[in-house]
DNA sequence: TCCGTCAATTGACCTGTATCAAGTGGGGCG
DNA sequence: CGCCCCACTTGATACAGGTCAATTGACGGA
């Protein structure tokens, strides 16, 4: 664990969460955190563990899921570089309710409570930058939410891969990739569907002349089109 | 609206939310508050709207929805008394993602972000008290998630039911009654089911022994066996 | 090089839940 | 008192998406 000897501030001011923040800020924010390195399938919490911090991914790829009593496996977000998460059960001062697992070998940022806490209390402006992070998940979540209850399994995968891009206009014209961060069977959970169908729904806009598949690349070729598919086409 | 002319304050005080602050504060956040009342069907706002506040329900129910393309309608979450909505929105500074209309005649709050910002400035507890207040929301929200990916119908309508109720150990053996708080069409949208459905499940649930239903009140006649009941009994 | 593992695909079949279409019953209003 | 509207129920039928099982292919280790 040479990572204690990094210098921890620096790390921490290109986070989004931390950005312009004063040196002495991040200092003391410093003083409560650790990183940790993780190798991919390491968990970093599990359901049920008391909450005393939150954390970021500062390399790599996490992913927050819950399982069934079943069995079953359900991938509720996954985490990408300079994302952070369990911020609010941390707020609520409750036992963590998902589990979460590197994905990828993971650099990993660990901030207490208390840190978060006393920050808090020292500069306003710090509580209003992590009520904008949680606000953003929740809107997410409203839109998962949405998505699950109003969107056929067809158009979340479509919507999943148009996610990123710029809505707009006809600028879109062109072909993009889109490089899926995790397998598909993860994805496809993510979605809510099962990996057969995930794997049936994209063949079939493969076959509908809309996107390439290669691995983990898939090509876009109009997004437009793509974004108006419907199936009985 | 003769309401301008109540003691809003003291309205503020009795909020979970705005619990504990002093009256200097109340008086602030008056300010920057007004309060008013809803017939049953308006609307509080529409997907699109900016957001410069939040609410709070005093009394009545309000239904947060989105609509679907296809016309269809989703129920995202209900309000009841004491709750508080669209603070997540307002601190991202983005136009409402859902609806929000008022099931019953309803007296609410709205609280303009300014005020919020100035308050939080003044004192970081109450930004705490937000914190913890969307963090639940989330929190909620997640569970949803697990919920509709996770649960059949019939197990999100035990949830519903069963919601409330302190899941612990066998205390819980007599009967209780819980009172839907809106039509049933409303609950069967908010469980992502169609009204047809639900009906069919609480009747399943009754001629198997576990409930009895008498318009919006159910009888639950033995919370620990509905919440062990499999379809296959 | 061969084997074991694991992700992804494909086919056949099945089921939970939606959809469509009639009822039923009660409660407010003329 | 009678009518109509609305919430709810009930039945028959359809289908999106799940399940199970077998196959392929890529990769890493011995």
């Amino acid at each position: 664990m040479d990572v204690r000897a990094f210098d921890l501030p620096r790390y921490l001011s290109v986070l989004p969460l931390f950005g312009d923040m004063t040196s002495v800020e991040l200092e003391r924010l410093a003083d409560g955190s650790q990183m940790r390195r993780l190798a991919r399938g390491d968990m970093v919490f599990r359901v049920g563990q008391p909450c005393e911090e939150f954390h970021v991914t500062v390399v790599g790829q996490v992913k927050l899921f819950a399982i069934s009593v079943a069995g079953q496996e359900k991938v509720i977000e996954l985490i990408g570089p300079g994302q952070s998460f369990a911020e609010a059960i941390m707020f609520i001062g409750m036992a963590y309710i998902v589990n979460a697992q590197a994905l990828t070998d993971t650099l990993l940022l660990t901030v207490s409570k208390q840190a978060v806490l006393d920050e808090i209390s020292h500069d306003p402006r710090f509580a209003l930058r992590m009520l904008a992070g949680i606000s953003r998940r929740l809107h997410g979540l409203v839109r998962d939410v949405q998505g699950y209850a109003l969107h056929s399994g067809q158009q979340r995968v479509i919507g999943y891969l148009l996610r990123g891009l710029d809505g707009e206009s006809g600028t879109e014209a062109g072909e993009v990739m889109v490089s899926l961060p995790v397998s598909k069977s993860t994805v496809a959970s993510r979605l809510s569907l099962t990996p057969e169908y995930f794997s049936r729904v994209l063949h079939e806009l493969e076959s509908a002349g809309l996107i390439e598949i290669e691995k983990r690349d898939i090509r876009i070729l109009d997004a437009n089109r793509l974004a108006r598919y419907q199936p009985g086409s």
